[in-house]
RNA sequence: CGCGGGGUGGAGCAGUCUGGAAGCUCGUCGGGCUCAUAACCCGAAGGUCGCAGGUUCAAAUCCUGCUCCCGCAACCA
């Protein structure tokens, strides 16, 4: 009986489509499912979409549709892309699916049943005029770090579970399963962070927004976010709360890999687990925290038309080699990088040079030598070894750093068998053998190695590109080619690739004075405001005499200001914008009754009046002729 | 002193735990070959392994200090 392996991948927030970097993590468990598969394993591999919350309920009003209408929009956008993409799921579970609802509802009662999750209150600080709770941390100087003002204990009615019950025993768990947690670096970071300074008790309800799963005995509380989520892994599967879990709960539970992005191994490593302690489930085997795929230069914007979508990759490149650059390219602990050129360098030396022209040579002197069908004629030469050596081998290579999921160097072996196919070509030069009769056989047998090899090579390729693979495959039928090979990999040039890049993502071109004019800033609206309640507001012009940085802080500077008479202290956020030396001597607006308030522990007794464009950039806003400081603004 | 990651030939990375002749892929240059998608094979150039100290017979690797970049956390009054 084949053993049972059970992966998952993180479920998707379906507050957008996803990008390329998203769509790494399906690729990567698709290619260990796929794997394991091929190994024998009886994999069941789940993925899906994490549909509630407060920032779901937002974008759903801003678009003028249902929650649900939204969500069901974005899952099968994403569940478009991961078919696209082609993952071989066995199941795509929603969190807006009634039977995971129904779970988490009893799982939130059974919970609360045995005294792990109690009713208490937000724990925090609140500032009436702000609407808002923060913990004594947050507070400044034992006030509202918004406004200054006082701030009252506050009530807020809550649901939370008792973390610190089984910290000990978790804890306990990591230290004797150092495998757990991987890549191992995250292990101590987890341990050090967040375990043996003390776990908080997690919140578990809100109920200041209603998109989510109802606590069914309290309705005015919605389930939060890590108590749904998490969860999936076990209501896929057919868990019941109430002890009626399903047959294949039983035979699946525990997960032998959750695959998840690195920014969400807290949860999975630390809440997760204890969620399951509270159940007394067994926990998963191991949790792979994998990093980032980045764009090239920095951050994606729209602006600067680089932000990458799978589905627009796959349109120019084609699936498998999507699914082979975020896969080859992907480092084991630290971020990756995509770019269109670093995707077309790969698809044309990697997929083109080696692996397609390979096959196509192959199959092209499989024809011209022997009509499209060789056999083995066994006329050995000593070259021969060392190609049968790394063919066998490689299954080996492969496997070994399957285990460690090293996917990346797990392909790199594979490319290294074909690049040895190569080789071996140059070393028996078939085409000189092709010119004495007498050598037919030796020729046949080269040949016969070669689809060997290849065939071997691209057996193992399909985990990572199956319809790669199966197209190989199919054109060296047991020894019998077709009739005219297929090009696998088209070479494509850099150049038109990039004008095509640059006709659907046009540049907003921060040269261009026109374009800049034509930028549109909307910002969200304020209610309006009174007479008198501008009048509250005393503007000054105020004039910088010194400016300092605010030391342990990335974005501050502190200026003195002189306003009339007196010279006023106040901190502001501009440090990306200004330096120090800049800003001495400039004369700007300063609203100057705010009340004083500290920031990085530094007192602010004002505030400097900036414009912020759609980018974040700031600029100072002065008066427009030479007036003295403490002029009146008004 | 908030937490963490990183700085290795032109590009992207491995190697650092367990010191011992600086490695991989791409690109560049030279050569070979012609079955093949200007592809393939061979060879070469190119790095003071962020900077400065220290430990050692020996440091990319261990220790100390510094600097720069990137996430997160924070206060962008």
């Amino acid at each position: 009986m084949k053993e049972k392996y059970y992966i998952t991948t993180a479920i998707a927030y379906t507050s957008g489509k996803p990008h390329i970097g998203n769509t790494y993590e399906i690729v990567l468990a698709d290619a260990i499912a796929r794997y394991k598969r091929s190994q024998g394993y009886d994999v069941f591999f789940q993925t899906g979409t994490d549909e509630h919350g407060q920032k779901i309920e937002l974008k759903a009003g801003e678009a003028g549709v249902t929650p649900k209408e939204f969500v069901d929009d974005v899952s099968a956008e994403i569940k478009r892309i991961w078919d696209l993409m082609d993952t071989s799921y066995d199941k795509f579970i929603r969190t807006t699916d009634e039977d995971h609802e129904r779970q988490v509802q009893k799982i939130f009662k059974k919970l609360y049943d045995q005294g792990d999750i109690y009713k208490g209150y937000y724990e925090g600080m609140y500032c009436t005029p702000c609407e808002s709770f923060f913990t004594e941390s947050q507070l400044v100087d034992g006030k509202c770090p918004d406004c200054g003002r006082e701030v009252q204990p506050a009530k807020e009615e809550a649901y939370f579970f008792k973390m610190s019950k089984y910290a000990d025993r978790l804890i306990e768990y990591i230290n004797e399963h150092p495998e757990f947690i991987q890549p191992v670096s995250r292990k101590n970071e987890m341990m050090n962070n967040f375990l043996l300074p003390g776990l908080q008790d997690l919140c578990v309800s809100r109920t200041s927004f209603k998109w989510g799963v109802p606590v069914d005995f309290d309705p005015k509380h919605v389930t939060y976010v890590w108590l749904d989520a998490l969860t999936n892994y076990i209501t896929g599967i057919g868990y019941d709360a109430d002890g009626s879990s399903t047959e294949q709960f039983e035979k699946l539970w525990p997960a032998d890999l959750h695959l998840i992005g690195k920014d969400i191994i807290r949860f999975h490593t630390i809440y997760w687990p204890i969620f399951l302690m509270a159940l007394g489930l067994p926990l998963p085997k191991q949790v792979f925290g994998h990093p980032w795929l980045l764009q090239g230069d920095g951050k994606m914007s729209k602006s600067k038309g680089n932000v990458l979508y799978a589905d627009e990759l796959v349109d120019f490149f084609g699936v498998d080699a999507v699914r082979y650059f975020v896969l080859h390219e992907m480092p084991f602990e630290n971020d990756g990088v995509i770019t269109w050129e670093l995707m077309v360098e790969r698809l044309n030396s990697d997929l083109a040079n080696t692996l397609g022209n390979l096959v196509n040579r192959t199959v092209s002197m499989t024809n011209k030598y022997f009509g499209g069908t060789v056999t083995d004629k066994n006329v050995t030469e000593d070259v021969d070894a060392d190609l049968k050596a790394v063919t066998e081998n490689t299954p080996k290579m492969v496997e070994e750093k399957m285990d460690r999921l090293r996917v990346a160097d797990a392909i790199t072996e594979i490319f290294n068998l074909f690049k040895r196919c190569n080789k071996y070509i140059d070393e028996t030069m078939p085409w000189l053998l092709a010119k004495d009769e007498a050598k037919k056989d030796r020729l046949e047998t080269v040949l016969w190695n070669l689809i060997h090899s290849i065939s071997a090579g691209a057996e193992l390729l399909e985990s990572f590109m199956p319809s790669t693979s199966r197209k190989i495959l199919e054109q060296f039928g047991g020894g019998h080619v077709t009739d005219k090979p297929e090009i696998l990999f088209q070479r494509l040039d850099i150049e038109e690739v990039m004008k095509k890049v640059e006709e659907l993502h046009p540049h907003t071109e921060e040269t261009s004075e026109e374009k800049k004019e034509e930028t549109i800033i909307d910002i969200e609206g304020k209610p309006e405001i009174t007479f008198d309640q501008f009048g509250a507001m005393q503007f000054q012009v105020g004039e910088i005499i010194a400016c300092e940085e605010v030391k342990k802080s990335k974005k501050l500077l502190c200026s003195q200001v002189k306003i009339g008479s007196q010279v006023k202290q106040i901190v502001s956020g501009i440090k990306a914008h200004y330096t120090p030396e800049e800003m001495v001597g400039k004369k700007v607006m300063v609203l100057v009754n705010l009340k004083p308030a500290k920031l990085a522990g530094v007192l602010s007794e004002g505030m400097l009046l900036c414009a912020e464009d759609d980018k974040g950039n700031l600029a100072l806003v002065v008066p427009e002729k030479d007036m003295p400081a403490g002029a009146e603004i008004c």
